[in-house]
DNA sequence: ATTGAAATATACCAATCGGTATATTTTATA
DNA sequence: TATAAAATATACCGATTGGTATATTTCAAT
């Protein structure tokens, strides 16, 4: 997973041969298929791996924050360096999978539907505990500016990635961090 | 490029074979490689012709509005019902394409590259009249609006439609109105 | 040291891949 | 209506695709 996660991030499931899994891996296909049903099942267990590490190195990278709008603040920060090094080679991997299953209706799909739904959550609950510590108004409405903050994040990150410029990330963080700012009480 | 954009939209390059094209289109390979030099060279073409075609469509669809703040809520609706009725079947082209390329430094990429400044730049136009018109206060930055816009717009975009719920984009557009409410005078 | 099972490797498969050389048809011009 | 050229179709190519049957190796337990 560590080795072949990289690969269908850059490449996508349908530009991934076996063969880049062999190569990656130092496995044959026999190891592979010995292991694994067929690529598909290999792409899912690759992209839940990939969620993970970078979820782990997220909360790593906001365990030593002391208020919400700074652990909200360093999670900007932390999706601002995925612009050129990202966690896992080739950009989010949660969105890189949207753009590749939004039109199935496939197992994979599914799991990224379901990764989506516990990074917004992840985010809502930042936004909540805030709340409820009285660092930001009550009038904000958690779920709608988790949805808000990650949908303007993703979007940037993709077109600073394809651009190659940290323009639109920069512009983006800028203007989320203005949202903390006027919602801080 | 009319029965082929769709395909590559949808499926994305790897994923599209010559049979998908031969296809879609009614004509055998004989006839596409008569016509052009490879299979990029046709997906280039098929994506700058979507391009075309939803820029076509976005200016019809603001082409009966009075004042900037209404184009630009209209082109808001616009990228709205881009979720489930997309005028290009398998979402925008400029986001998925811009998925496929980001790690490549291909021809395609810079096309990429070249329609993603035009979008922006027609954004930031209408932003910028708008000031100019008396509409916006002048404090706006029109590039960093259209940025912010655009993005977020797109983030929604692709999570609304691999979740199959309007929510994402329904909260990205409520957001975005209520940004030009903010800086309208 | 023996054994059985689990993991991995080898060798192979039909199908499909992108692409091309050549034959045929269509079309515009004279 | 003859003709040349442009467009399209046919038939084929080697390479690679995802996948599998079988052979070999590795490894833990006795």
């Amino acid at each position: 997973m560590e080795k072949t996660g990289p690969v269908f991030n850059r490449k996508g499931f349908d530009g991934t041969s076996l063969a880049d899994l062999t190569g990656a891996t130092g496995l044959t296909k026999g190891a592979l298929y010995g292991n694994f049903a067929d690529k598909e099942e290999i792409a899912m267990e690759a992209f839940k791996y990939s969620m993970r590490k970078v979820k782990n190195m997220a909360r790593q990278h906001l365990s030593e924050t002391s208020t919400y709008k700074e652990r909200l603040s360093g999670l900007l920060n932390f999706y601002s360096s995925y612009v050129f090094n990202p966690p896992i080679p080739g950009g989010c991997p949660l969105l890189n999978t949207s753009v590749e299953v939004d039109d199935h209706h496939t197992p994979m799909r599914r799991i990224v539907v379901k990764e989506l739904a516990s990074t917004i959550d992840f985010i809502r609950d930042l936004i909540q505990k805030g709340i409820e510590a009285n660092e930001f108004s009550s009038d904000v409405d958690p779920r709608a500016l988790a949805y808000t903050i990650f949908c303007s994040v993703e979007g940037a990150l993709i077109f600073s990635r394809v651009e190659r410029s940290r323009e639109p990330m920069d512009l983006i963080v800028k203007h989320c961090n203005k949202i903390l700012d006027n919602i801080t009480i």
